[in-house]
DNA sequence: TTGATTTATTGCAATATTACGATAAATGAA
DNA sequence: TTCATTTATCGTAATATTGCAATAAATCAA
């Protein structure tokens, strides 16, 4: 990604913009909306519901656990992934109190 | 960011995923966190506001106006930019929606 | 017009991301 | 143990992102 200055911002700018960037790719989109999709978290079909190479998706998966927007395990032969329930709800606050913040906003000036 | 198969997603999916990249960067959550904050939004002083070099946080800047999380107006010498409010409401809908769906699923099979 | 101020663009080096073939690792079945 | 199945890792090519110096462009003031 170039050389990121993360040390200049504040942990949780950090952290919020992880978060997002782990979202954000319509592959990883895809992959959480099928796990909201499906009732229970037995996921070993997740390839097939992908447009995409199984190392691909398996790298995908990898980063999204990697940034605690999903949980997987170890069930026999497959593997079980499921959505982190807390970092979901983060991104759902974090901006639910911007958009209040910019409702409570006197942005008559210019725009 | 290497050959993103966009083309097999849907439409829906890579719009958030466009939305969520232009805000996956901690300069510019910081930038829309500053939008937020000031409430006026004469912003010429952003550049000030951050660690970055002008040229850098000008190239941000325009990446979050491309994404349509920000407007700008030229205001005389000064540049005004504003948050797209529509823009944080999409994000604020689609994770309210996932919450939701999230917390009405019946995950007790494995994780 | 000239100069000062502010923002945008260009060009480039360093690094990160994406995708996938090949292959490895892990597990259960026979 | 051997085989089949499933997922992970490695290696690599193609492309994208980040940051900044240098410079351009736009606007206002004098």
């Amino acid at each position: 990604m170039g050389v990121s200055k993360t040390e200049n911002f504040s942990k949780r700018q950090n952290e919020m913009a992880a978060l997002l960037k782990a979202l954000a790719h319509p592959a990883r989109i895809a992959i959480v909306e099928y796990l909201l999709s499906v009732d229970t978290c037995i996921c070993g079909d997740i390839v097939d519901h992908l447009p995409l190479a199984q190392p691909t998706v398996s790298q995908h998966l990898k980063e999204l656990k990697a940034a605690g927007i999903i949980k997987g395990n170890v069930e026999g032969t497959a593997i079980c992934y499921c959505i982190e329930e807390k970092a979901l709800a983060k991104m759902q606050v974090y901006f639910t109190q911007s958009a209040e913040k910019i409702k409570s906003k006197n942005q008559s000036k210019c725009c």
